[in-house]
DNA sequence: GTCTATAATTAGATAGAC
DNA sequence: GTCTATCTAATTATAGAC
């Protein structure tokens, strides 16, 4: 609704200056962005530091203030990024998602695509696990803004597979958590991955991963469509 | 290895005095870990406060010092502490598990445990998943200590059904967290889950869930073997 | 063992120079 | 817009009375 951006006054005159000012002033505010997101995912709101955000980013902590109004809209702003990110990402997955094809091959390629988003944005699993543990305002925006509505196509594609036939019976809601959580815990626990002899950032554990997840909920899947 | 319990003069009069102040004191102990579950799990280590945890158990902040020598010594006892009661829980739920079963009998059993415990100690998952996120000095603690021997055990079960046939083929770290993730997340999640509508702590719904976890990784499974 | 008082550090936010 | 300096509040840990 209303801009997190700063107020500032227009420069008709465009002039060089003031547009140098102001571009650089973006790139500020982007980096602080950027930095908050790592920050915020690896230790969670109360415990990421504004001063250690600011120096990631090259800035100082009072500018943190200056271009969000504080550190809670800072979360704010790094979690609609985030998701803008994840928007962006699962469409370059799904790609030409065929209205025709059949709800069951439409859902095995959202499970693709969610388990390759959930690879390549660990941070926004991190952030989501982080706050929906423990019920907070913070939490209460997230579902109302991003997660509900989220939800309610996860499991609209999986109400229509459920009644074309072919997948595991299954509750919506075990079907959502479950689907979520086995598409991203190996990403979220990477550093743990890792140190149990697994590294999950390679294309090929991707990969192997996300037909497995179809395996899980597609039995009788005839594997990728693209093989 | 060393014992976290603090030093205490032996009483060999065997005096009630002595015996009844110990025992307060060991009633302390235990309060202060019982909060410190739940706080760490709710907070984060970072972000959990000392003075909460002793205000939850009706003790002063110093007397955490006292009984553990500091916040970290704290957060292993009280894990240490919910590894034993998962240990607990677990084997309730396996209960009689016949050795000659086939492996993959023996994999059902220990999928619905593992769901069933996921459901019943909610803290345990919300504080590997906090600090799975970053390495650390206490994830490489938790995962020596307490991760790497269970993820051993989570394997060879997976190993022995998989060459015995009648699972879904997975690679298996891949199986290792797809299955924690699946039979976790919504637990973890639980005030979330509510926000959207759905009640993960009614029996039903644990069952329910165990039962479709089973069927995620076996999936021609015959029903629960007590139906 | 339990309590009060406090030391030492760090947090987010603000004021004001430039 | 950016920077230094600083305010207020909260943190963990400790000292010492009882």
């Amino acid at each position: 609704m209303s801009s997190q951006r700063p107020p500032h006054v227009d420069t008709p005159h465009a002039g060089t200056a003031p547009r140098r000012r102001q571009a650089r002033a973006e790139e500020t505010r982007r980096a602080l962005l950027e930095a908050a997101l790592t920050e915020f995912a690896e230790k969670g709101f109360e415990a990421a530091s504004t001063r250690a955000i600011a120096h990631a980013a090259g800035a100082h902590q009072p500018q943190i203030n200056y271009h969000f109004e504080s550190k809670e809209e800072l979360w704010r702003a790094a979690v609609d990024h985030l998701f803008g990110q994840l928007d962006e990402v699962f469409g370059a997955h799904t790609g030409d998602l065929d209205c025709h094809a059949s709800a069951r091959d439409r859902l095995a390629v959202l499970i693709r695509a969610f388990v390759h988003s959930a690879a390549e944005l660990p941070e926004l699993n991190r952030i989501m696990v982080r706050e929906a543990t423990t019920d907070s305002a913070r939490l209460r925006w997230i579902v109302d803004r991003h997660t509900r509505p989220r939800f309610a196509e996860a499991v609209d594609a999986w109400r229509a597979a459920q009644i074309e036939g072919g997948v595991t019976p299954m509750d919506e809601a075990i079907f959502y958590y479950s689907f979520i959580g086995a598409s991203s815990l190996v990403y979220v626990n990477a550093p743990e991955a890792r140190l149990l002899g697994c590294d999950p950032s390679t294309p090929e554990f991707v990969s192997a991963h996300a037909e497995a997840v179809v395996r899980m909920f597609l039995p009788e899947s005839p594997g990728p469509p693209d093989s």
